[in-house]
DNA sequence: TTGGCTATTGACAGTTTGCACATAGTGTGA
DNA sequence: TCACACTATGTGCAAACTGTCAATAGCCAA
């Protein structure tokens, strides 16, 4: 399958992720903050639980930089060094607060809307069963 | 809430519609398709039972293109004509019909992560309940 | 012949994506 | 002290994708 045929049209999925990951992104990293600050690198590794473990890092912090130019996060040089060079540590704002519940509520729209297609595909494969075309 | 702010970052949903009713687009019109032969037209209104109802026709009419360029679909001028032009009437080909039952699965697998989404917000909002910051 | 409805297509500006690479501090072994 | 590996973050850019507007075009009614 896949099918990316002839090299018209356009592409179809031969970006490394699938759209649904970036859909994820930005509310995880959102819920992830509600547990506490945190830095990018350490929330880069927290996106495996959720399925987005195979991210490029760029985009998890443009995403952080991003939702800052936002509102959502505010960020600050983390005082205290470890190895490496200084860390940018993001805390969550009021404004992201408000978007994490927003966002909760959307995807549950979007869940709603997968369970209507799934259940039109199957009703629709039970009865009949292929006399298309 | 909202939150476009500053007009730095990217602007946030300021598009006509949520980038939800694209991932649904292809998906739902193979579906339609299974059903039997139909116009670029016909399938536009059957759109908005599955809440895909505010879609601009030149994006379902590249959509359908676009498929055929995968070869997914197939596509030929209607010999019969009533009132309007010419107007092309859409099949569904072998290659699509993979492409549908591999994009349920997708989708149900989307519907997963929601859920892996929304009962860890849950869970986490009603433990604790708010200390965070 | 003007205007309205049915259908499909083209063109374009703006946005998003993924990758490759740049920067930078710290510790380690030779 | 030099090279190197590891931890962290940031930049630039080509290519792909989105959404809107306008163009085309046939038929019908007033």
């Amino acid at each position: 399958m896949q099918g990316q045929g002839q090299g018209r049209g356009r592409r179809w999925r031969q970006q490394g992720c699938s759209r649904r990951t970036v859909r994820f992104l930005e509310p995880t990293l959102l819920l992830l903050l509600h547990r506490g600050p945190a830095h990018g690198y350490t929330l880069l590794e927290q996106l495996g639980e959720f399925g987005l473990g195979d991210l490029n890092s760029s985009m998890v912090y443009r995403a952080l930089r991003d939702m800052e130019a936002r509102g959502w996060v505010s960020s600050a040089w983390d005082e205290e060094r470890t190895q490496g060079p200084p860390r940018r540590v993001y805390h969550l704002a009021a404004l992201g607060d408000e978007v994490l519940s927003w966002w909760t509520q959307d995807l549950q729209e979007t869940r709603g809307m997968i369970e209507h297609f799934v259940s039109a595909y199957t009703r629709h494969m039970e009865e009949g069963d292929g006399e298309h075309h």
